[in-house]
DNA sequence: GATGAATGAGGGTTCATTCAT
DNA sequence: TATGAATGAACCCTCATTCAT
């Protein structure tokens, strides 16, 4: 077999891991691991759940690398975001893109709450690095308290509190579509969000 | 049948319904609708399946009436209530007591988050109600900016907002409690947190 | 307890052993023994399915109980006519009143047919009654053939046929209707089928 | 896999679900659509019940298909007749046809009148055709009558009537045996049947 | 790699019947 | 008599997974 072919194989192998991991997601977002059924996720991938558990170890497995996955993806999503250039600026940038991928990729967003209101079973292993994370932002965030850039807070929950904000508009789509009085299909609007969100945590946060 | 023996009876009934909906609750939170087990509810109940399925004409009639329960619920919460008493009062109280029937009703949050997620498939029945009630405190928070007690905001996305920030603590207990460095059975500090909240949403709509 | 009364509550018990039979009879023709459940006899009945079971020993008690109730009041609708009045007289009379019978009852066929399509399991306690019927209608048979009233024919057969042409209306009550253009709650038109159906086996059994 | 082994398992496929359909015939035969398990049906086809659900998509499915088959294999048999040939040539083959099918497979006629007894709510959508040819062999009918080759009747019930006679054998079998005298497990004798209904038609419809 | 077949466990629900009152 | 409660067995059907080809 020659190396193209290879190579070919192996993205054709991975362009279908990324067909089933999104359809697991989406699949697991309305049901949960206990409540999804593998050939539901078949169907949504458009293959045989024969075919389907060829490629995967197990729907716990697939369920497991599809939260890996999605902690992996919000990572690369802050990538490049830098706290040291102040609140404004970096709550202003955070919020924005929290926001939006929130809204375009709900799915993703109700995985992941669903594993937490569970108890987050199967998140634990990846929580000593979350828990570095929010360490680190935390310090950031007492340095802005002790430079009088934001009134003091607790912050941890100040952390809660922007991602409890962000994550509101991917788990609740379709309330806020209705109360907004907008069609069952249409988008919400991201920026409008972004910047209420955005004025009410700076506001907040005045010294 | 004396009436004595029937209102025993009646009221044995009415307990017994009461602890079958709490652990249908419990495990409609849990696992969704589809992913629930009557298995699972019976034995959280302590009862057969078989005993279970008498006193229920089925788990979706079950599912249904749990959600019917938590709005009724919700909305005994917030009897006595008075938006008249200016934004301050208000929301001071009624970020307390969500908070705190949050963090002390985990459960029911989970339940109605997981609902919602699912894009409220069993919800919209009563969402007309929902939408009055909505409207009505938009028409609220537009008094308390037309005379000048809130800066101008989007009345629904401030609803939304606090919503989020009080649901929160509910649906990420776990969490929560491992970035606070609590132990796994320990309850969380609703006075801390409402207060946190409290302060981040009224300075956030200081004029 | 007076006579009255006791007389009084066995007529009541009695009407409500009838009504009971009456429902089981129309599940039974609709479900057979197996497929009919109690809950859709006492439904039929109007009571609940405890009191059902108070009345009755079991459902195929209740099963055997309607069986014999029919064939008690099939041999009741034959009684007074008379064979020694000649084929034609008989032939007439007896086809006329099956016919009606069976289109007024449709559901009382139906269970018997049902019965013994099934093999007769429950049937064959009767069956040495019906032998004797038979027996005795097929040496006045052979007594027509001898006088030559009739010509020659299988005794036994003709009784079978008799008996096909005049259930089959009750069987097929709703293809009959629908095949003659009737409006699916019409009443068959008894006097036309029993009068072609009298003539049929009376020109066909012409010397 | 090759052309070969494809054929093979379409061929096995084929014959496995000719048999699951003769064991739904003879279940639902006895026991009707409610009454019928798919446990009995699994046990008649030697499978186990997973197996049986593997290859059908629900009992229902299975039932309909069943009647189907039916109607198809009562519509092939009729095939090649010919009812220009008269009434006495067309009637002869036809009811000794009939007759000798209904008691080879007495099954299958039990099962059709088991439907049609229970309002027919599966067969509706055939009935489209059978109407049709009703209504063809109404004209037929007619025809001899105009000719004179038959006496006059009324040409849905004579249709009726013949359905009736060549059925019965089928669904009776049991009681017919028992009142002819024949051991429990003894063919009944087509050949004498067919003659003594042919004989009581033709003569009945002689002008 | 990919398909059809197969399975044991479990899904929700109904069953005829019995028990206590 | 008549009611509500209770039950073990059985109902139809789907599950995640494995096997053979």
């Amino acid at each position: 077999m020659s190396r193209a072919v290879r190579g070919d194989l192996a993205a054709r192998r991975e362009e279908l891991m990324g067909t089933i991991r999104a359809a697991a997601i989406a699949e697991f977002a309305l049901n949960g691991l206990n409540g999804a059924s593998t050939q539901a996720i078949a169907d949504r991938a458009g293959m045989s759940k024969t075919r389907l558990h060829y490629y995967i170890p197990s729907k716990q497995d697939l369920y497991v690398d599809a939260l890996r996955h999605i902690v992996e993806v919000w990572a690369d999503l802050f990538h490049g975001l830098d706290m040291t250039a102040g609140p404004e600026r970096f709550l202003r940038d955070y919020i924005e893109r929290k926001v939006r991928h929130a809204i375009d990729h709900p799915e993703v967003s109700r995985m992941f709450t669903g594993e937490v209101m569970r108890g987050a079973p199967f998140l634990h292993d990846f929580w000593d690095t979350s828990r570095e994370a929010t360490r680190h932002a935390s310090e950031v965030i007492e340095r802005w308290i002790a430079e009088d850039l934001i009134r003091p807070v607790d912050p941890v929950l100040l952390q809660f509190n922007i991602w409890a904000l962000t994550q509101h508009y991917a788990l609740h789509a379709t309330e806020a579509r209705f109360m907004l009085g907008l069609a069952e299909d249409a988008p919400l609007d991201a920026t409008h969000i972004a910047d209420e969100v955005t004025e009410l945590v700076l506001r907040g946060l005045r010294p």
